[in-house]
RNA sequence: GGUCCGGUAGCUUAGUCGGUUAAAGCGCUCGACUCAUAAUCGAAGGAUCGUGGGUUCAAGUCCCACCCGGACCA
């Protein structure tokens, strides 16, 4: 079922939503990258051949205002903008494999093609219509009388409406109306969360409206390959422009893309599920493509309970966020606070919180009280022992963490966190119940020591893989101090059972999670 | 205006087909321990389950209305 790469590994072609080139990168966007590697990292751990898309939306008349505005040329603005974003993914750790920009000739030479074949195919899909309205500039599009307060579009009450009348190309989405009833429910997890596919359902129920696919006046795009019937030439509008980018991504329409496409897995945000559950398999199907396997639409951060907006001032300085505790420890709290599959709420007092529970007390504390017993006891050195019954419940535990990881009941990644941090709980709750430090004040209970702490550090090291997609760093300064061999993120997270710590040589050093400073006064 | 999702202890959440004293983590309080990053372990306290009706022997769980937050569509 899952195509196979030359080395007959399991493949896996992930993406997530090109991001406006229209301001800095921002908390949102952060939350789905890092959710994206994270499930990139762990197809890897799990051996798949991973390919993780990442890119900009760089056309459409807002970018070449603000560029204007600024007084440079579009695409060195969306230069300096893709330039930002990538600083941030290199902070981040976002381990992408490819960068896309929507201003590429490629890409803009498959849109072309794709527009071109699905008009070959279905000659009836794409027909000119005339439009009259009145057009945001701000929203790329016209707005009805309950979007307009004071003849002012209410999402952009600083620009002006405009009067328009123009002739465009208009693709003809109602016609796949009932693909996409079928294939929502003939392939139920097409969409997920479930929620999200109930209000496609809906959605489609109301009936759709054909869409436009060309605009006038939109230069700073890509040339929709159809001329009008007067002979003009214009813009191809968004839906046609980004979505097909997953494609262009893989070569297509050259030879050879059809060893990446279909995608596994499209990672968007929820207010974008429209576009991608029924623009974009209707595209596709119009060109005889195969659809996605599957969508993903995660929730929102919201900062402090609020919703960040760049107007309101709420919002998060990611560079401060990563300066606090380091990219890793950002990603982890992240994840942790912030459901994969529904909204969630991101504070400064709530990563500290995390932060020092977590990371601090319970994992860094865990792995820094069995080194050093494992060094004052053993001279450092791990014994070799087998494996107390005790250890045997992280089972269920490591089983839970695959349930929430593996896609196989949604993207619940913060379900797999938990899971991990049951595990190091239970792993501080043993060290309290057998008390090492007392078995090792008596010379005949030298074997129930050795076992006691040969366990630790094994439990130590098996976390440390169950957590490398998340902290891919800071995991791997664990593994040294631990004396593993290898690297935690070079494991197979399959074989976990096959780690065996005997003979390792640990080595205390710094806390990989120091306490925060005392009182932080600010 | 319409559709959908959510509203459970101070905070973040779990609560499967409605059924015994509504669960967990963090925080707070008390106790224990000393290997460890003043960390850890244990215990206790803490919830009119958004509001108001209704169905039922029984509702956080179903139905209706409303309030609040969010997404989308008009």
């Amino acid at each position: 079922m899952t195509p196979r790469s030359k080395h007959d590994v399991p493949r896996f072609y992930l993406t997530t939503a090109i991001d406006y080139a229209n301001g800095d990168p921002h908390l949102g966007h952060a939350l789905e990258k890092i959710g994206a590697d994270v499930i990139a990292r762990y197809r890897r751990l799990c051996g798949d051949d991973v390919h993780l898309l990442i890119g900009m939306d760089e056309h459409g008349q807002k970018v070449q205002q603000t560029a204007a505005k600024e007084g440079v040329a579009p695409q060195a603005f969306t230069d300096a903008i893709a330039e930002r974003f990538q600083a941030i993914w290199a902070r981040l750790g976002i381990s992408y494999d490819q960068f896309i920009r929507t201003t590429e000739p490629h890409h803009k030479a498959g849109v072309q093609a794709l527009i071109r074949l699905i008009a070959e195919r279905n000659p009836d899909d794409f027909y000119e219509r005339s439009y009259t309205g009145l057009y945001c500039v701000g929203c790329e599009a016209f707005k009805q009388d309950a979007d307009i307060v004071d003849g002012k579009c209410v999402l952009h009450a600083t620009r002006t409406l405009e009067e328009v009348e123009e002739r465009n190309w208009f693709f003809r989405l109602s016609k796949y109306q009932g693909f996409l009833q079928n294939l929502l429910t003939t392939n139920p997890s097409f969409i997920e969360p479930e929620s999200r596919r109930n209000e496609m359902l809906g959605l489609l129920a109301q009936g759709l409206e054909d869409i436009s696919a060309s605009r006038a006046r939109l230069d700073w795009a890509v040339p929709f390959p159809l001329a009008l019937s007067n002979g003009e030439t214009q813009g191809t509008y968004v839906w046609f422009d980004a979505l097909p980018n997953y494609l262009t991504a893989t070569g297509f329409p050259d030879a050879g893309y059809e060893a990446r496409w279909p995608a596994d897995l499209h990672i968007i945000g929820k207010d974008i599920t429209r576009f991608h559950v029924v623009i974009w398999p209707a595209m596709l199907e119009a060109a005889g493509l195969p659809l996605p396997k599957q969508v993903w639409a995660h929730g929102f951060v919201q900062l402090g309970g609020e919703r960040f907006s760049k107007s309101a001032g709420v919002k998060l300085d990611l560079g401060e966020a990563i300066d606090r505790y380091g990219a890793d420890a950002f990603r982890y709290v992240l994840l942790r606070e912030v459901p994969f599959d529904s909204d969630g709420n991101f504070s400064w007092e709530r990563f500290e919180e995390r932060y020092t529970s977590d990371l601090a007390n319970a994992f860094g504390n865990l792995a820094s009280r069995a080194i050093a017993m494992v060094e004052k006891y053993f001279d450092g050195e791990v014994p070799a022992a087998a494996r107390p019954e005790a250890e045997l419940d992280d089972d269920a535990e490591i089983a839970a963490y695959h349930a929430g990881m593996d896609g196989s009941r949604g993207w619940l990644l913060h379900e797999g966190l938990a899971a991990v941090a049951r595990m190091t709980a239970r792993a501080n709750e043993y060290t309290a119940a057998t008390t090492p430090w007392a078995v090792a004040k008596d010379p005949a209970r030298a074997a129930e020591l050795a076992q006691i702490l040969a366990s630790l550090i094994r439990r130590i090291a098996r976390q440390s893989v169950l957590l490398a997609p998340f902290m891919p760093t800071k995991v791997e300064a664990v593994w040294a101090q631990l004396g593993a061999p290898g690297t935690a993120g070079g494991q197979r997270i399959t074989a976990l059972d096959a780690l065996d710590p005997a003979g390792w040589r640990v080595q205390k050093g710094e806390g990989v999670f120091p306490r925060p400073a005392p009182p932080a006064k600010a």
